[in-house]
DNA sequence: TTTATTTAATGCATTGGATGCATATTAATA
DNA sequence: TATTAATATGCATCCAATGCATTAAATAAA
């Protein structure tokens, strides 16, 4: 295929040869594409010199095709049948559409947040796959490198090329089993940095923010565990005396299956935010778009329900 | 297939869409394009305006095509190939080419000019077709709505759009049988008015320039037989007392077959071009090309052939 | 055959768009 | 973190596509 003779020429005079031969008079043709008689005729002049080839005669019969006119007919008209396919908009019908899609998040994401989006894409797009994938935070530079369509996760710092959209707000608690000691106090900052705690990871060694609280004051707490997994952390705090601070949406699934005392964090805070995210590439793919409003819609219905008690 | 949509819609755009997924930069596609890379960037921007998707994204593998740029991809390159079909120039083989012309020429244009045309026509493209059609004086207005490819003429007055070409030249003379009273002398122009004629009409009733040529002298002819065809009239007159003004290569092509008598047309007279004619809507025609060249070397050849008697 | 009408082609002027140059921005690499 | 490479963008210029007015040519009607 002559790349650079396609370059060079003129495509845009194709779609009104097909109307000339359709039509079988400039002026007729003109009236179809919203142009002046001159503006076909020079138009036609362009086409006869590019073809080589008069292309159109007048005869009483209107401007008659040449033979060579006659000869282009055909695949003129499925060049520009497949050149319309090509514009046509993509479109996604959840129903019968089958995709893969890669998803980016948590156990506690995957266990309490994605349940809903789960039962309905089964419901709605049957035919769709969602591969779960652990968050890392260092994913948030490299969504695309591995090929990761969503995310999950609040956001800090994200590239430009990262798109994201909140889907509700949380705030850390303390966790402890029921028997702890702090289970039936009021924490105070100290007493909080002077008990043993778990860490949730993420794959990341950077230090959370609550360290940095601590460090304001003065203080420091020891990380006696650390775990990648926040159910997992759960699991071994009800059986420990370590402390565990993670976000309520959390600590109230699972205070009840495993036996935990939910705490207020002993310090004024803001809260942070859960996002989807995912990389720019997407932004306007059909498929993508109405994947990304589904889990919008599940996630901040869920998130809302989980933080019902927390307000109160 | 909406057609106002393509004649909407920038296709240049497209081959820089293929170039791009070839090369999966911006700045090499440039280079194939012979744009700058400015120029090219804009391009892109176009291409995702027009298909409402980034369609590529920078990654460290470069430009990396988005979902719906792949799914495009096939559908492109596809519709790039018909374009490319369509663009490339016609070409006539003779050898290969099953093709049909329509002719129109006299019937002594048909037994005498055409013969050496067909032998040839014959051996160089077989499965070319002929189809010889009477000539008549209005064909000259109207070859198109007859379909007619190529004619054999004098040419007088055609119309703009029809084009022609010079063969050869011929000027008018006597024939009678070879006993007629004239056969032996040397005519004048009133001994040329006084014996009666036969003529050729072809078709038209108008006056000829040998009538007009009498009228100037003072003189009248009386036509005492028409008939629409050249051989018949040389038959005809064989068994007669009448006259007959022809050209001078079909007299000297029949006058042994028919025992005729050539004689100087008594005037002097600055004789006529044959022509070969035909519509613009050929003119750049690969297969018309091809056949009017022919039949320009063989009847320049047979019209020369000829007249080289009558030169002596 | 002549005249009127219709349609296509062309001269001229205007405006908008495509491009190159220079530079800013962004991402990848060292 | 700094440097390099690649893409995106502001600005100016020039060319091309179009509309308007008109001419040329063909067809239709008288």
């Amino acid at each position: 295929m002559d790349i650079h003779n396609l370059s060079i020429t003129d495509l845009n005079l194709l779609p009104v040869f097909q109307v000339l031969l359709e039509e079988r008079s400039v002026t007729r043709a003109a009236g179809r594409l919203n142009l002046t008689q001159p503006a076909i005729s020079r138009n036609l002049a362009r086409l006869r010199s590019l073809f080589n080839d008069p292309l159109f005669t007048r005869t009483p019969k209107g401007l008659t095709p040449t033979p060579r006119a006659e000869e282009l007919a055909l695949q003129l008209h499925q060049s520009l049948l497949g050149l319309n396919q090509l514009l046509t908009p993509a479109t996604f019908v959840p129903q019968t559409a089958s995709h893969n899609f890669r998803l980016a998040t948590t156990d506690y994401g995957a266990q309490v947040l994605l349940p809903p989006v789960i039962k309905r894409l089964r419901t709605e797009a049957p035919g769709v796959n969602l591969e779960i994938v652990p968050w890392q935070e260092s994913l948030l530079h490299e969504l695309d490198q591995h090929d990761i369509d969503l995310a999950t996760c609040t956001i800090e710092d994200a590239p430009a090329a990262i798109h994201g959209r909140g889907v509700g707000s949380d705030r850390f608690v303390c966790v402890v089993r029921n028997s702890h000691p702090a289970a039936a106090q009021t924490l105070d900052l100290e007493e909080y940095a002077n008990y043993p705690h778990a860490l949730i990871t993420m794959g990341g060694t950077r230090k959370g923010a609550i360290d940095y609280l601590l460090e304001e004051r003065g203080l420091k707490r020891r990380i006696a565990l650390r775990v990648p997994h926040f159910v997992a952390a759960l699991a071994i705090i009800s059986q420990s005396d370590m402390m565990l601070t993670v976000p309520y949406g959390l600590a109230i699934s699972f205070a009840k299956q495993y036996q935990l005392k939910i705490l207020p964090f002993p310090m004024p805070q803001k809260g942070f935010t859960y996002s989807i995210i995912w990389h720019e590439r997407y932004i306007k793919d059909p498929a993508h778009i109405w994947l990304r409003r589904l889990i919008f819609e599940e996630l901040t219905q869920t998130l809302e329900a989980l933080n019902v008690g927390f307000r109160i």
